[in-house]
DNA sequence: TTCCTTAATAGGAATTATTCTTATCTGGGG
DNA sequence: CCCCAGATAAGAATAATTCCTATTAAGGAA
């Protein structure tokens, strides 16, 4: 479950050091919010996060959390797993497909194809439960997000 | 972008006849809320369902409507797209990977395969905008999930 | 058709998730 | 050591979702 204790000291060096790198600046806060999140592999959300951190830095504000980890996830030194959109988005088309999702306005495209349809799911998948669909999800920019230059980030499309 | 007209007949149709069968209602809400997410591929959020829905059926609820998409897509006859949780949640490990997601507790769990990093993506895709990554997600019931019996759903562990 | 049971709904309050505002603080370059 | 733009704390504000309760209506039975 837990990361090994040196391949944690790595992550947390590296992590550093990519904050210098890309000019952020590497605060007590920032430092703790990736640990909670490197620490293990379960996938918390910005509450588990804060409570987490907050049990090592005392005062911390809910704010900083998720003010942290969306500067982390632009940076590209942290992912958003599984979902994109700050709502939950819902598709009428049971059929097999496929999406294409902009990170920069949420935008979801459809998309089919034969061979995506049936992947190869590793056996290891097959101990965490029973499966009931695999889907790919590819993450871009779309192409109006494109041209409009660097816009400010905004919430699920309606 | 719009389904075609007999298309569109056809599901609704079919959505109908599957709420017999599963035992659920047909109200006028219940059809209409389908017919706002069958009537395009937007994959719109449950508040866009019920702007659409609100300009046919007066005084129709919110809670209806996030009712309603929870209900039937527990019933298997809509499905919701990426974001799977309320809250966003959020990753460290920026090596290529995969994700089993459990959709009763929200359990995310990691995974590699070396086929699944470099899956053949469609040029299709490439006119939807600029492609960064593609990941696969596998959906299904947790271990645990499936010994608890039919327990009630619950938000994202923490 | 009419009646009956109970799932489903409306409306609004309550809760939860996330962002914004403002005053204050601090990392790190000079 | 000094400075200041980038960060933070605290809590208000906003957005998303669920809960609560009285009322309505789908659809099986008579």
């Amino acid at each position: 479950m837990a990361v090994s204790k040196s391949e944690l000291q790595r992550r947390i060096q590296a992590f550093s050091d990519a904050c210098s790198r890309k000019g952020l600046r590497v605060t007590h806060q920032r430092m703790e919010v990736f640990w909670a999140l490197a620490v293990s592999d379960a996938h918390p959300d910005a509450e588990s996060v804060y409570q987490r951190v907050r049990s090592r830095v005392t005062g911390i504000s809910r704010d900083t959390v998720y003010r942290t980890l969306a500067t982390l996830e632009s940076k590209g030194l942290i992912r958003k797993a599984a979902a994109l959109g700050g709502s939950a988005r819902y598709d009428a088309n049971m059929a097999n497909h496929h999406h294409f999702v902009c990170t920069a306005c949420g935008l979801i495209k459809d998309f089919s194809s034969k061979v995506l349809d049936d992947l190869p799911i590793p056996k290891t998948v097959e101990s965490f439960g029973r499966i009931d669909a695999s889907q790919v999800q590819v993450r871009g920019v779309c192409v109006s997000c494109a041209k409009r230059k660097p816009k400010k980030r905004r919430r699920s499309p309606k």
